[in-house]
DNA sequence: TTTAAAATATACCGATTGGTATAAAATATT
DNA sequence: AATATTTTATACCAATCGGTATATTTTAAA
């Protein structure tokens, strides 16, 4: 990894929390300058434009939040426990992603919505990306002969946790209330149990 | 109402979709100026500065929500149809819901979570209300006997209810799909069928 | 170790930001 | 109709915005 690159990865990590809570019109060169400690040049030495690095710190942002899930839904035997690491993992890592300014495709959405095509476009892919993952698991999870309750809908049991979740975390954020969360959580995991 | 009344409330009207739409710092005072035709020294007459035109207009934003889903409400007979009133309206108003830029607590929550206590508070306001009108709804249905599942937790349907909602609604929003919007509505149906 | 190239810092650019002072116009009071 | 008051328009302000050109330093290659 050359100096450059170096460079460029350690302006993305930094950045990407910024970007994450100021969002991104809300988060000014002089934030990013702030935050990295480095310069003007140094940054646009490596970036095209302020665009180019927001874009970047999105994918980091949902590059760690995946992470964070895939391996906890790994190292689960059946599909009902890699179901339930949504519910679980949301209840233990809120605090992290309080600090990290919370859900970036929540953020993203939002404030792209009807701004910056690129950026929702990102987001949309990154929500239904998600969503079929859930979906599959679901399937996996009949085909296996776990979940054995009649006339299951994967698109829509999916659908359903993504809002749902999506919703506990702009609720618990706004709210502070971890109890909430919890409240909702326990409402995910009965959708869980109730596909059999 | 006085003419200095009149354009104030002129300045809220037509200012709220755009701060609904672009958000507090992507709105400017040129955005202003454009949308309604004034020009500076007439919002600033009006108005101590641009914070109190957006907290005005969040107001505004808010009230009309309310207005739309409480009219509904109140012409329902029982409390089962007065909940369904949220899945069944939703479904109907989107389209107005997309013109307007989305639901105002859900966007101001993301986007003043980190940089806006005052605006903060009140999204927090409004959506801890709004869940209490379910809770209350709820109980009422239980005290009128038409809820009559074993064990119900009106505040933790309440909030899932609200969460999966606000979620229902950035999904949609960011996919465009409107069948998204109605498996999701269809799952909030559930909920409200499974209260016995 | 010298040289070529890449990376960083500094100084500057025009445009736009939110906001103000003041002048002009419109409204309300008498 | 004349006057007092409120409301609106214009011109201006410093500060900040994203971005660039260039000089300097640091790194890599010969």
């Amino acid at each position: 990894m050359s100096k450059a690159e170096k460079t460029r990865q350690f302006i993305i990590e930094k950045t990407a929390p910024v970007f994450n809570k100021k969002g991104y019109v809300g988060t000014s060169l002089n934030d990013m300058i702030e935050v990295t400690g480095l310069t003007k040049g140094s940054i646009y030495g490596n970036f095209e434009n302020k665009d180019e690095v927001m874009i970047a710190a999105f994918e980091y942002n949902l590059k760690m939040l995946r992470q964070r899930f895939n391996a906890d839904i790994d190292n689960k035997a059946t599909y009902k426990e890699k179901l339930y690491s949504y519910p679980e993992r949301y209840r233990a890592y809120f605090d992290k992603l309080i600090i990290s300014g919370g859900c970036p495709i929540q953020n993203t959405a939002v404030e792209a919505d009807d701004t910056h095509p690129v950026l929702k476009d990102m987001a949309m892919e990154a929500i239904l990306s998600w969503k079929n993952s859930i979906v599959s698991l679901i399937e996996k999870g009949i085909e296996a002969g776990e979940f054995k309750a009649p006339g299951i809908n994967p698109e829509r049991v999916a659908l359903t946790m993504v809002a749902t979740i999506e919703g506990a975390v702009l609720i618990t954020r706004l709210t502070g209330r971890l109890d909430h969360l919890g409240s909702i959580m326990d409402s995910v995991k009965k959708m869980i149990d109730d596909l059999g």
